[in-house]
DNA sequence: TGTACATCAGTGAACGCGCGTTCACTGATGTAC
DNA sequence: TGTACATCAGTGAACGCGCGTTCACTGATGTAC
């Protein structure tokens, strides 16, 4: 019996997934992932509509797997990258800002793909998007413990959230933009780190030194 | 001649015109507004098909409607309503987070629209929710200078469009989350619109305190 | 007031098109012995 | 080594479907005089 894959058979298919991963990458920056259709993912990874079932039962599942095969990697470079460079100059924002950018340049597609679907997609999409941030947010919070003066997990874990949101927003709109003005934006992306991290730090110096921290009061909040 | 528009109806054709926008903005909040069908929203509408070119060019039209009609009237009611909340209580962040929910609340659908279409779109649209964007930053620039420590114009432009960006992340997360966990979500974003409120004081400070302040180096950054 | 005319939102039939999906088949690769 | 067999990625033909768009027409509304 011949149970097993072949070795060679079995490098060429991974091959052709892959071709169709980086043509829905490449299609769906001009159009948005939603309004994608199988024969024109097929159509530019160079195979037969037919063929494109010997790798994903539908749109979705290749969507899917361009989250956890394309974008979580790349989360998790930037996120090793941004650690490098906070470890040799101590500026996080100045190292978020060109971690950041570095990102966008060299995967400005993939961004854009999952700016786009974080927002937009279907619920399984946003849900797989989600947790890729969520892991993020983690590590970026870990990388602000070692650099800035915040214990509180909490709120370390809120300022990284923070910094992330204003990354993001930064990084869908470099994308419509002329690289003197990408410049620009950087600089305000920056200011505007520093700011949450100040921030936090003079939040976290208040509660450390009052006993009883003001708490919020939830009832007036969503009342 | 007959030239001008008969008033009654010319009162029945913006009744379409209304019924056509609310379906779209009902039926885009579902599958995206992308992959969203002329002969979809027509149905949706209760009109054929054909009677949708009576209003709108195409889809696209309709969409550019949808932004300029719908999202922009809804967030210049945001800050209106942000400006009067400030007003009485002087405490931004709480006011901002209330009213950003308030506004989740009523108008989810366009909510998702707005956060989907500004990222995922086409050129057209993004630019369109862009400039509303942009309005929105500058009007919630002014309610923080009258409630914030802060005079430096850019200084109060920048924590506003953070402020903008933590409250549009905590806008699309409470899209898929029990109204429970809703509560939390908007306890963060009140801390985190602190967080930058008072970093931005704290740059503010430093800025008025030091004759010369230390520029930020661009070509360190850009390099 | 009555009559003839103009406007124009709404419509149903019809078109050609690209779509997702099925099916039976091919042929290269790999296995059994 | 040679031979018979199994696997399975890739394929072309074919299907029915919903789509955007055109067209000529209807009939209610409004105007001219």
């Amino acid at each position: 019996m011949a149970l097993r894959p072949k070795p060679e058979k079995k490098e060429q298919k991974e091959r052709v997934r892959l071709a169709l991963l980086q043509a829905a990458v490449r299609l769906s920056a001009a159009h948005g992932f939603g309004s994608l259709s199988l024969r024109e993912v097929s159509r530019e990874a160079d195979i037969a509509p037919t063929s494109f079932y010997r790798h994903f039962a539908d749109m979705e599942e290749l969507g899917l797997a361009m989250i956890d095969e394309l974008a979580g990697p790349m989360f998790r470079a930037v996120a090793a990258q941004l650690a490098l460079a906070v470890g040799h100059d101590h500026e996080p924002s100045l190292a978020i800002g060109q971690a950041l950018f570095a990102a966008l340049r060299e995967d400005s597609d993939l961004f854009r793909f999952v700016i786009a679907e974080r927002a937009g997609g279907s619920e399984r999409f946003r849900a797989a998007i989600l947790l890729e941030t969520e892991r993020f947010i983690d590590d970026l919070a870990g990388i602000l413990r070692s650099s800035c003066r915040l214990t509180d997990p909490s709120l370390l874990r809120n300022a990284a959230e923070a910094v992330v949101a204003t990354a993001l927003e930064a990084s869908f709109r470099s994308l419509d933009v002329q690289p003197l003005a990408r410049a620009e934006l950087l600089a305000r992306t920056v200011e505007q780190v520093r700011m949450i991290t100040l921030g936090a730090e003079v939040l976290g110096t208040r509660r450390a030194e009052s006993v009883r921290p003001p708490a919020l009061n939830i009832d007036k909040v969503t009342g």
